[in-house]
DNA sequence: TGATAAGTTGAAATCGATTGCATTTATTAA
DNA sequence: TTAATAAATGCAATCGATTTCAACTTATCA
């Protein structure tokens, strides 16, 4: 193993202590700008490299932020990522990612490596289905900030960045009315998760609002995976009166419902108006174009980072401010896959 | 800021030396184990945290491998981060993430961050169009393993996981020519970068065996978005005679010409075949489905991390053996968008 | 011209775990 | 019982950058 070059090294190869190199490399003002140049001079041509370990060690940092999701391999999650990313960078933090596969139990573990690697602090999807947050406890007591996104935990101190899943889905479901739906059904993810608690919330008072009776029978929770239209629509075609509207949670399933309709030759909107969620890049390619809510995740990936990086510089000047929740604006576009009237008054 | 524990803490707890201690917890063999146990105990009751900063420091290691991807939000990319994430996690390594948005510039940045913050070693799908490599200089001079997937460079010494892109578009033009096209264009991306070359290479030879002459004007490169379809078709309706066979590097890219078609009311696939590339999401959701090859991202970042992880370990015992190439296999998957005679040979 | 302030630089301790070598303790053989 | 060997533990140096405090220079002002 080749020597590495220290600070001791350009110390004695300029004649000065390694205390004033050492500060010039770091920009420290007590340094005359003559040294300073020659120092980083010499460190350039004796190939220095600093080592971070040393560094850290002294300055108890890393510049390093952990990011847990459930999944790297979604459109939503990386897109949150390359947002994240994106501020990290420049601020010069570097990201350390890991997936907890949707399991608690690897979340946790997850948790404990960052933990371990020091992260300055922590960004976290949820997995679970339960609001246990024992395993952030160490974050908490060593006043490492943690933010969640997306998938939140209720009830706890923590901030968190979501969109309005209740108005969102609202939303939805007040649009399916206006196109003159008549039973709209809604499948979701597991209602433990607050996204999907809330978005049932929304579908509540939608119908509520506009003198619909509520149906537990037309809420059900399902994978929402690639395959699950087949399942899905079986199940719709079962209900009678047969529902003629039908909001599912992500624009994935979605799809796949409307193949699964389109082979049963149910026509898309005038028979069945489907509505999906996310505005991935699917819901602008099946035919007939989905309905959908447009989630900014690139965006939501920006504003944790931001805000968390921000919560680290606050820090050092003792500026703790508490926000709790930062609600990011999503909006209903509506496409062909439930448009049923040719012109209709926007859905404000 | 609390004081943090140490194993200093720990021995003096216990009436043992800081040695034994740190011995104790990296499960050296020299230590008893009514010792052992008796220090971890106490460890456990202290709260202590191992401080990776010194143990780094002595030890020279990170256990963090760094990965820098063109982007992070595409379907491809994500899948194979997550296999990679999968791998490097159970080996007990951490994954430091990075895009480099296509941009030679933000390419080198990146690997400069990793370099400092040392990571064990490094991962890269290339993103720039030139083979410049001198941004990994300090890490093949410090003997830091970095392997390229995907998009590798041309003639260096470093190992690549790929797939055989010659051959997939080989086998995607011999079927397309099976299929009875008259007039096959191939769409790609930047022919500087090797995959697109090689895929040009299996066009051409597949024309060149099935005795059909190459056209350059056939070929052609787009940046393949979303919204390529339009434009595409548009230059490709232009072509006298008319081609019946469309080649198209991704599955994004190929969706969406196969929306235009539609809308141009051509049929796919009896007046226009349209083959993909990578197997995504969307490949099985459009109508009609499209022909893609079969890419194994998730398989791929696996692999790629499985022998870069291989690699360190190898190292700690000297037996440095050198891979130059690893290819996976990838295969043609036919499907609506290409099949025009019902009952076909397999393509072999 | 001397005194005070301002600007530079350095010595040495420190961060906490690891490790080569030395030492002590336990075990075995004679 | 004692010497020889093996096992367990400890000492102290080390990894490299940072930082406190002190010292030393130079500039500034009365």
């Amino acid at each position: 193993m080749k020597k590495e070059i220290t600070i001791y090294d350009i110390a004695s190869d300029v004649g000065l202590s390694p205390t004033t190199v050492s500060r010039a490399l770091s920009n420290h003002p007590r340094v005359r700008e003559i040294t300073r140049k020659k120092i980083i001079e010499s460190a350039r041509s004796l190939g220095y490299q600093s080592n971070i370990f040393a560094s850290n060690l002294r300055k108890k940092r890393t510049n390093s932020i952990g990011v847990i999701v459930p999944r790297l391999n979604s459109p939503f999650q990386s897109s949150v990522l390359a947002g994240m990313e994106k501020i990290a960078t420049q601020a010069g933090y570097s990201l350390i990612i890991s997936q907890s596969m949707e399991s608690l139990e690897k979340e946790i573990s997850n948790s404990k490596a960052m933990f371990n690697s020091r992260v300055d602090g922590l960004l976290v999807s949820k997995a679970g289905t339960t609001d246990v947050l024992d395993h952030f406890e160490p974050f908490f007591k060593k006043e490492i900030p943690v933010l969640f996104f997306d998938r939140v935990p209720e009830n706890n101190q923590c901030t968190g960045v979501v969109i309005n899943n209740t108005q969102a889905i609202y939303d939805a479901t007040a649009h399916l009315i206006k196109m003159g739906c008549k039973r709209i059904v809604h499948v979701l993810g597991n209602l433990q998760i607050n996204v999907y608690a809330d978005r049932l919330k929304g579908y509540k008072y939608a119908l509520m609002d506009h003198g619909f009776q509520f149906n537990p029978e037309d809420v059900f929770s399902h994978n929402l995976g690639e395959d699950s239209g087949e399942q899905i629509i079986e199940l719709l075609l079962k209900r009678q009166p047969r529902p003629d509207g039908l909001l599912v949670s992500n624009d994935t399933s979605a799809a796949s419902c409307l193949i699964a309709l389109k082979k049963r030759h149910i026509d898309v909107p005038s028979e069945m108006a489907v509505v999906g969620f996310n505005n991935d890049l699917i819901s602008r390619m099946v035919e007939p174009n989905l309905t959908t809510i447009n989630y900014p995740s690139y965006h939501m990936g920006e504003v944790a980072m931001k805000n968390l990086i921000n919560h680290l510089h606050e820090e050092q000047h003792k500026i703790l401010q508490k926000t709790n929740t930062i609600t990011l604006r999503s909006e209903l576009i509506i496409r062909a896959s439930s448009l049923r009237i040719r012109e209709t008054t926007p859905v404000q």
